[in-house]
DNA sequence: AAATATTTTTAGGCAAACCTAAAAAAATTC
DNA sequence: GAATTTTTTTAGGTTTGCCTAAAAATATTT
């Protein structure tokens, strides 16, 4: 495998973050994403075409080519490592080690995130409870879990619903829910553990992101995945 | 303290390293370490004079300003206490640890490396012998030995003459060394423990670099202090 | 001190990664 | 399905860091 400049590899790690299963991602949740222009975000994917790395057609999105989602997990695979050297070793808190690590996980050098994670005794998780991919690029798929014990602000896509009644799926319809949907928690109101949750609009960049409310018995029977 | 460009920062670093006391250095010699075209040198030292990190006049050779030094041994410390990381820690070789520090030394956050050093237990040297500066940029003068002690390939500059009769100085005269005078030991012969040294002509980049014949007795009165 | 050789700078260009403004395509609304 | 809005691309420009070739300055020889 090649080298890849910064750029470039923050495109790929972001596009990665972007796409879900299915998902192709936009030019403008992409440029929102890397708090750049559309403009830049065009002329990057046509270079990240050329060299294999996304598929693209203009006007019509764009996702990862299996050399492109390679070399996210590569990429994902340093970020995170070096998130738990930092927690773990250098004892930096919680909510600091991202930023460092943004700037790490372009030292491309694999022997060294190879001792890295050796030393570090080859964890599996990094301090954000996300998933370290291993020297294959395998990843944990993270564990499946109801809203209810989703963290606040926790990406998530919904990939089961227990109760399968037409009054559940209508309900769900309404708060347009489904498989696949991806959704954040954003309060948990005590009183009666109802939760205040974000529905992200696939292709919309910044369209209605309003927050809407879902009881506990909802809560309860809606099972979602963390996104990486 | 602003933010250098990887670019900026490896001039700042070759220029510290190829400015002994006195010295002013050369956009040829500059390029040479650098690998670069004395054209591009220029241009950079353009920059870095508009930016106050070192004092440059044309053809007439540059050196570090007081902020140029400060900047370097911050570069320096980052990139000593990363090698002494990678061989204590990561258990990597000797000679293996100089590439992977040579990019590591470009992330830049302060607390990461003074976390480093902390957990690394303070290190005063890494693993080349080469003393690492401190968190406010002091760096412990390495020893001074004779030529017979130096290791091979390290640069070093003479810095005392033990002897200095009619007859010792008449014989450093013709093999052209003195005080100040850079050099590094190629070879030992373990016959007669003669030395074979190289001496580094000051304002010549690539000029005559032929090795010369130090003899045992002449060795022993020479000392010098290793570069950084 | 002239002539010659070497070093350094200037001039002009190129690629990467950005940008703004205008044009084109696609999606949405009427 | 035509009109409007939104998204995306294109066109043209900037900055950084590099390059080659030519010109200018300095150093060395003669
Ligand atoms: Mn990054
Ligand atoms: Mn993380
Ligand atoms: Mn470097
Ligand atoms: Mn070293």
């Amino acid at each position: 495998m090649l080298n890849y400049s910064t750029s470039e590899e923050n495109y790929i790690k972001a596009i990665f973050h972007l796409q879900h299963s299915d998902g192709t991602v936009t030019t403008n949740e992409l440029a929102a994403e890397l708090k750049t222009k559309p403009a830049s975000v065009t002329d990057m994917m046509k270079k990240l075409k050329t060299k294999k790395l996304v598929h693209y057609q203009a006007y019509h999105g764009f996702r990862l080519s299996n050399d492109g989602k390679k070399l996210a997990l590569i990429i994902i695979r340093r970020h995170r490592l070096w998130e738990f050297f930092l927690a773990e070793k250098l004892k930096f808190s919680w909510e600091e080690v991202h930023a460092v690590a943004e700037d790490l996980e372009h030292v491309s050098s694999k022997k060294l995130i190879d001792k890295l994670d050796e030393y570090l005794g080859f964890p599996r998780f990094d301090p954000h409870g996300d998933p370290i991919p291993d020297m294959n690029g395998k990843i944990e798929s993270s564990k499946q879990v109801c809203l209810q014990d989703l963290p606040l602000n926790q990406m998530a896509t919904v990939c089961h619903v227990s109760d399968q009644s037409k009054e559940m799926l209508e309900l769900l319809g309404h708060k347009k829910i489904a498989m696949g949907t991806r959704l954040e928690v954003k309060r948990r109101f005590t009183f009666d553990n109802s939760l205040e949750i974000k529905i992200r609009q696939p292709r919309k960049a910044s369209a209605d992101q309003s927050a809407i409310n879902i009881s506990e018995q909802l809560s309860k029977n809606i099972f979602a995945k963390y996104d990486e």
